[in-house]
RNA sequence: CUGGGUGUGGCGCAGCAUGGUAGCGUGCUUGAAUGGGGUUCAAGAGGCCGGAAGUUCAAAUCUUCUCACCCAGACCA
């Protein structure tokens, strides 16, 4: 009686995910205390949680864009007009979302200056003050910032007027050597979604349509969130000479004539942050894989008003936390388990151990894993290499079974009706003949937008889902964030 | 931008058709007991009802205008 009325107001509070996705994605953000919204339409506050998972996420893609070559430098916020505007196609693909300063103190500015909705155009400026010689190549550069653009509908870490993201902005000599950048920034992305995320995503190129303003050939990541939708995690743009044309970005070649360099840009953003809360969160609330969980081990005294219990756990998150893990110790007294139970599943921390007098007698713990609430019971004495085991297999289980779930999602599709069928909980993959009009006809009869064109390019047929005329290209379809 | 919905202690809501002392749950504070799946009892603190103007002796409630947020669609990391 009693319980079924806890169990009531848990549901009361957070939405059950199957039956309306997008409230229990708000739920989870505002429960787990990641976000919350600013006084300025469409913007949020990042809190101390959400921060956490993102220096942790920033950090695994830092460490390896340092290992890359990359240097981070700030760039300003302001974009002057006049050098906004110059290059047509990449204004045409803002130009609609920035947001202009007009003034400064009481003086209006002779020029508006806009706030950064990337930062193309101020890297190709300074790129072109910079570059002199072939010597001087590559410019392999990466900024963290937050952008704005001014978007209609916003939700948290999905789509907000202002995002924190990385912008890496590179030059190179050749057009190979700005396509192998491409390739490889996209693939650190997918390293870091997959292993350090344990988010699957499939990688491919863009269609000309969908492709970055600007860029001659655009990559991503595209993520299925557990409603079947698809969320891009992240792109990679290859500008062959695009920028440097417009920017004048030349340089003396080994050959001593004038040349434009070749340039990428790359990011992702918070928005990562959405795609894991969506790809395997529950009715109990996130689930954080351990490499980007802020806690990844709680440690919950049992009974802990008896003597030796707060000691004897203590020692254990202590011996942990000398282990090299994130530890939380909660030894409050004014909540019962029970509620720290459930208080650390709605967090999303990866694993609890609970340590109480009989087993403190036993030298031994409980382990209850977050992922699938598999409970096991450990010695004491080797806990924190057991633990440090156990949250590698998690890590490992989180992404196989999110892989196994997007994959019973995608299907081969003939034709439209199937198309249609196939993205209804998940992706299509079909033949596409490249026409702009067949792209635009599919996303009008079915809903199903071109996500991107793997790598692996097998055909699963030879005919456009379309029009029916003989079709080269691999695509995925689906409905997207 | 279009259509729907909601703004009342921190959070979730009732009250509003028929104006008349601002209420409930939870959370918070203090104390005691409890403690292996959202614990119990007791005593407290906390609200000019999103904002502005109007009608009225009197407005959370009626009128107008605004602002914000949520949801579903059209555009995008």
């Amino acid at each position: 009686m009693a319980k079924n009325k806890k169990e009531e107001s848990f549901v009361e509070q957070l939405t059950k995910r199957d039956e309306n996705f997008a409230q229990w994605y708000t739920d989870v953000v505002r429960l787990t205390d990641l976000a919350d919204y600013a006084p300025v339409r469409g913007c949020m506050v990042v809190k101390p949680y959400g921060t956490a998972i993102w220096e942790l996420i920033r950090d695994e893609l830092d460490r390896r864009f340092k290992a890359t070559g990359h240097q981070n430098v700030m760039m300003p916020l302001l974009i002057p007009e006049s050098l906004l505007m110059k290059e047509a196609e990449h204004v045409e693909g803002f130009a609609p979302e920035v947001a202009w300063v007009t003034q400064g103190g009481k003086e209006v500015l002779p020029e508006k200056l806009a706030i950064r909705p990337t930062s193309e155009v101020l890297f190709g400026y300074m790129y072109a003050k910079w570059l002199q010689s072939w010597r001087d190549l590559p410019f392999l550069y990466n900024q963290w910032c937050s952008v704005l653009r001014w978007e209609k509908t916003t939700r948290p870490f999905l789509r907000t007027s202002e995002f924190w993201w990385q912008e890496g902005h590179t030059l190179h000599e050749t057009g190979e050597e700005s396509a192998e950048e491409t390739q490889r920034m996209l693939e650190i992305y997918r390293e870091v979604a997959e292993d350090c995320l344990a988010m699957p995503v499939l990688t491919g190129r863009k269609s000309e349509q969908e492709k970055f303003a600007g860029a001659v050939a655009t990559y991503s990541i595209e993520a299925m969130m557990q409603d079947g939708k698809a969320l891009q995690a992240g792109t990679s743009h290859d500008f062959g000479t695009n920028f440097a044309e417009v920017y004048d970005i030349k340089f003396l070649s080994r050959e001593g004539s004038l040349t434009h360099a070749h340039g990428t840009s790359w990011g992702v953003s918070t928005r990562l942050i959405g795609g894991v809360i969506m790809t395997h969160g529950d009715d109990r609330g996130l689930k954080l894989p351990p490499t980007i969980a802020p806690i990844q081990v709680v440690v919950l005294p049992i009974a802990q008003h008896k003597p030796g219990v707060i000691e004897g756990a203590k020692a254990v998150a202590d011996a942990l936390v000398k282990a090299g893990l994130r530890v939380k110790f909660d030894d409050r007294d004014s909540v019962s388990a029970g509620y720290k139970f459930n208080d650390w599943e709605l967090k999303g921390v990866p694993l609890r151990l609970e340590i109480g007098p009989r087993d403190l007698e036993n030298g031994q713990l409980v382990a209850v894993r977050r992922d699938t609430f598999e409970k096991q019971t450990l010695d004491i004495t080797d806990a924190a290499e057991k633990v440090s085991a156990l949250l590698s297999t998690i890590q490992k289980d989180m992404y196989e079974s999110a892989k196994a779930m997007r994959d019973r999602r995608i299907t081969n599709a003939a034709n439209l009706d199937e198309i249609t069928a196939a993205i209804q909980g998940g992706f299509a993959r079909g033949m596409w003949c490249g026409a702009d009009e067949c792209e635009d006809a599919i996303k009008e009869k079915t809903g199903a937008y071109t996500l991107n064109m793997p790598f692996d390019q097998t055909p699963v047929g030879d005919v456009c889902v379309c029009c029916g005329k003989p079709a080269a290209k691999v695509m995925h379809f689906g409905k997207k964030y």
